[in-house]
RNA sequence: GCGGAUGUGGUGAAAUUGGUAGACACGCCAGACUUAGGAUCUGGUGCCUAACGGUGUGAAGGUUCAAGUCCUUUCAUCCGCACCA
């Protein structure tokens, strides 16, 4: 068969969307399979990530419809956010009318790859009623109290009057016109995800198994919870007066109560309220104040770099020892993690220490190894035993630590404290392309909810955007409206919503079926059958934020009564990046490579093939030309050997042991390639091997000529390879079996049956030659084969020791 | 800075449990066949060595009869860090 791919795959392609192949089936007796990969934003063209995402989820919906499931494999569009705008910025074109073109474009894509997805549950997160039901959620979560506003800290450029994600402040300044950003304190809105901050952690454990354990680990250490001590430190009477009596203490955490007595100074963040008071009332002299500011205007990771800070001249008393202890500003305290205040013990903390010594503060050891001495040059931060610790001394680090709660909590001076890393998710955007957030600012009723009859509150079309000021609030009519409550004039909020928002419930969406789109996003019966995600396939990029904010937003809808589960998604897929060069591919770097280019050239099947076999999903996978040269050839060669093949509609039947070696060898292949493709579905996802797999068959079945066990082979295989390479294998298989072999197939285990073992035969550990020996032969017996084999080596020597590890290898331990 | 990963031939990788390192490909070399092609087919190919053999999984130590795999230290690269999605 002569291999035209442009041809088969324009028909096959055609025949699936006309006779509507891939829809899932709203029989619910059925047993199903959700099969989600991570929606794209529509930046206007799918690059090589996309492709191996998609390829990924495709494999496994194929595969599960081989083996008869009802499969719903939906895709999307998260198409609000950032480059929109950035778009129209740049070349005036109007975000949504940007965003839907290249939203066409991309399905036309996803229809070329030959992508099995749903076509009636496609939506974009832009629709009017997408925005409608989530509106919906907003309303609803605020009246459960888990959604509230408060000030928060922004970024803001002075000369566009706008506010910039992080991502636009480049090295301090704007973006667009390099003026120096600051920090600016602005009402915000928040998710209470921290109420949850527990439930998401203990139910890490549900997903153990289904997801990788590194992404639970990070979601673990995002969310940081930490058990300590907190407590006052009290002014001494000069400070007191300093601070005109405004402040008496100011609380601090900390994990290490064991190390209290080693407490040398502590430090506040910069926008702790102490020092914005000492600014305020010029207790601060200028020089100082601009080094706070800059404090301030530098990003939280930069802060951690390199430590700065500076003595602010007020001191507090130690609770335990009351020693007069100095107060320290120190950027690399945040003011939202615990109190925005630490005890520092330089003694027993890296960063402690690399400030004490900046700024020649003392350091006072007060925990020693429990073997061995401490090293003075560093900070020793193990447990160990404590000494200078008054009754405390000789006790470990660990009971002590319990033992200094307790004396804190019977004197009354502090408490035992949980703390979390997790922080409340703020959720406003003051920018144009985004679902508004669907609030009223009254004069006499305050904030008011919309009514949810009067959903969605659409985003007006005639805008400007111009990267200066929010657009919303710069339109002329759009903010103003009447109060849902008491019919005054009012004015709508023109905050809008984190794109976060929408990619934390589309999973739910995409189970209802389309009749009901209009009336409700979803449907309990609906929710019921399809939930949860059987595979989740996506970037390890998302492994902290988008994960847990969808965990979120799943546990809130329980709550809500929308939901019957805790966890959204069983099985989880991260997908290593795609690179050319070493370097991950894009524009700026110039080493793109465009899909569409190697779909022209190759055809979709190759590009499929390539992306799987060239390295496991979770790796990094770097693109090589010749490489796909090569898959492209094995497709060639998969369908030119087809000619060997008898066409039938039944799989031939095979008198094994009439076989000679070579039959025998090509059949075991095959089964071996069905075995694993049956293993990797399930949990290693390594279609890599998968695919090898498939070609050891075939270069074994090239190997001898009975044109059944050939007939096997591709019965077989081209099932093994339909959910890879989708288009080639429905045309082989049509004209061959009649369809009949798509489906799932049953392992023959006589064909792995074998008499002779072939061992490796070491000394000392080193491979030195292999021998066969038969099935049932005993220990000794292969010990003396495999002496007699290695005579060489073990001439005039005594062998101590042999091991035989059965079906592997036979070791000779000599001495000499 | 903090958290998480990765490191194996010229290249992508394989080695499910501590048990014959390099399967399967790409590339390269040699040969065959030519209707001279984006071919196809056959054989070879970790490194050093003429060979015997030695050596080899980022680096350095360690545990073990046996280490790519376990432990300690270290280096490099990548991902995330809360307003990129």
């Amino acid at each position: 068969m002569n291999y035209i791919p442009a041809s088969i795959e324009a028909k096959w392609q055609n025949i699936w969307s006309t006779t509507k192949a891939f829809e899932p089936s709203n029989d619910f007796s059925k047993p199903k399979k959700y099969i989600l990969s991570m929606f794209p934003f529509p930046s206007g063209r799918l690059h090589m990530g996309h492709v191996r995402n998609y390829t990924l989820s495709d494999t496994f919906a194929r595969y599960y419809r081989q083996q008869g499931f009802n499969v719903l494999h939906p895709i999307g569009f998260d198409s609000f956010g950032m480059p929109a705008e950035n778009a129209a910025i740049k070349n005036g074109s109007h975000p949504k009318g940007w965003t839907y073109d290249n939203i066409d474009y991309m399905k036309k894509e996803f229809g070329s790859l030959g992508f099995s997805f749903s076509q009636e549950r496609m939506l974009a997160t832009s629709d009017e009623l997408y925005t409608k039901f989530e509106q919906g959620f907003i309303i609803d979560m605020y009246e459960k109290g888990l959604l509230y506003r408060k000030k928060g800290m922004l970024n803001w450029c002075p000369h566009d009057q706008t506010v910039l994600a992080n991502e636009q402040v480049v090295d301090g300044c704007c973006w667009r016109c390099d003026t120096p950003i600051v920090k600016k304190d602005m009402n915000q809105y928040y998710f209470k995800i921290t109420q949850y901050g527990d439930e998401l952690l203990e139910d890490l454990k549900k997903l153990e198994g289904g997801w990788p354990k590194q992404v639970l680990t990070m979601q673990e250490n995002w969310i940081g919870k930490s058990n300590g001590l907190a407590f006052n430190l009290f002014f001494d009477d000069e400070s007191k007066a300093k601070l005109g009596s405004n402040f008496e203490s100011f609380d601090v955490f900390t994990t290490r109560p064991d190390t209290i007595y080693g407490v040398s100074y502590t430090a506040l963040a910069p926008e702790h309220p102490i020092v914005s008071y000492m600014i305020e009332n010029a207790l601060l002299d200028a020089q100082s104040i601009e080094q706070i500011q800059e404090m301030k205007n530098s990003s939280s990771i930069d802060r951690q770099k390199e430590k700065s800070g500076l003595p602010l001249g007020l001191n507090v008393i130690h609770p335990l020892t009351h020693a007069t202890i100095p107060v320290w500003i120190a950027n690399f305290v945040l003011m939202d993690y615990g109190s925005g205040a630490v005890m520092a013990v330089p003694a027993h903390d890296d960063r402690d220490f690399d400030f004490a010594q900046k700024y020649a503060l003392p350091i006072h050891a007060v925990i020693q190894p429990s073997e061995g001495e401490s090293d003075l040059s560093k900070a020793y931060t193990e447990s160990g035993i404590l000494f200078n610790s008054h009754e405390f001394d000789g006790i470990d680090s660990k009971e002590a630590q319990a033992k200094i709660i307790q004396h804190f909590e019977t004197l009354n001076l502090g408490q035992k404290t949980t703390n979390y890393k997790l922080k409340d998710w703020g959720v406003s955007r003051q920018r144009y392309w985004g679902a508004p957030i669907p609030f009223v600012h009254c004069d006499d009723c305050g904030l008011v909810m919309e009514k949810k009859e009067n959903l969605p509150i659409a985003l007006p079309e005639d805008i400007v955007i111009t990267g200066e000021g929010n657009p919303l609030e710069k339109h002329p009519t759009w903010k103003h409206c009447r109060c849902p409550k008491c019919g005054q004039e009012a004015i709508r909020e023109t905050d809008t919503m984190d794109t976060f928002v929408e990619s934390s419930w589309y999973f739910l969406r995409f189970c209802a079926s389309s009749e009901n789109w209009e009336s409700e996003a979803f449907s309990a019966e609906q929710i019921k059958y399809w939930m949860g995600v059987d595979h989740y396939i996506g970037g390890i990029e998302h492994a902290i934020l988008h994960l847990l904010y969808a965990r979120f937003f799943t546990k809130v809808f329980r709550d809500l009564g929308y939901v019957n589960f805790d966890e959204p998604f069983d099985r989880l897929l991260t997908q290593g990046m795609v690179l050319k060069d070493g370097a991950k591919m894009s524009k700026s770097k110039g080493n793109t490579v465009d899909p569409d280019a190697i779909i022209e050239k190759y055809g979709a099947d190759t590009a499929r093939l390539f992306i799987l076999f060239a390295a496991p999903p979770t790796q990094e996978l770097e693109w090589n030309d010749s490489a796909v040269e090569g898959a492209f050839r094995f497709l060639k060669r998969f369908a030119d050997r087809s000619q060997n093949v008898n066409v039938t509609e039944q799989l031939p039947k095979i008198d094994h042991s009439t076989l000679s070696k070579e039959e025998k060898g090509a059949r075991k292949k095959v089964y071996e390639a069905l075995k694993r493709s049956q293993d990797v579905y399930v949990e290693r996802y390594t279609f890599n091997t998968m695919i090898a797999g498939v070609m050891e068959a075939m270069n074994a079945l090239n190997e001898q000529n009975n044109r059944d066990v050939w007939t096997e082979g591709y019965w077989i295989l081209t099932s093994v390879m339909e959910p890879i390479v989708p288009h080639l294998c429905w045309e082989l298989s049509t004209n061959l079996f009649g369809g009949k072999n798509l489906g799932s197939q049953v392992v023959l285990e006589e064909v792995f049956e074998v008499d002779a073992l072939v061992l490796g035969v070491s000394v000392n550990g080193k491979n030195r030659a292999t021998i066969e020996v038969g099935v049932g032969e005993t220990q000794e017996a292969i010990i003396e084969i495999a002496k007699a084999h290695v005579e060489k080596w073990i001439e005039g020597k005594e062998i101590v020791k042999a091991i035989v590890v059965p079906g592997k290898l036979v070791n000779l331990v000599i001495k000499g």
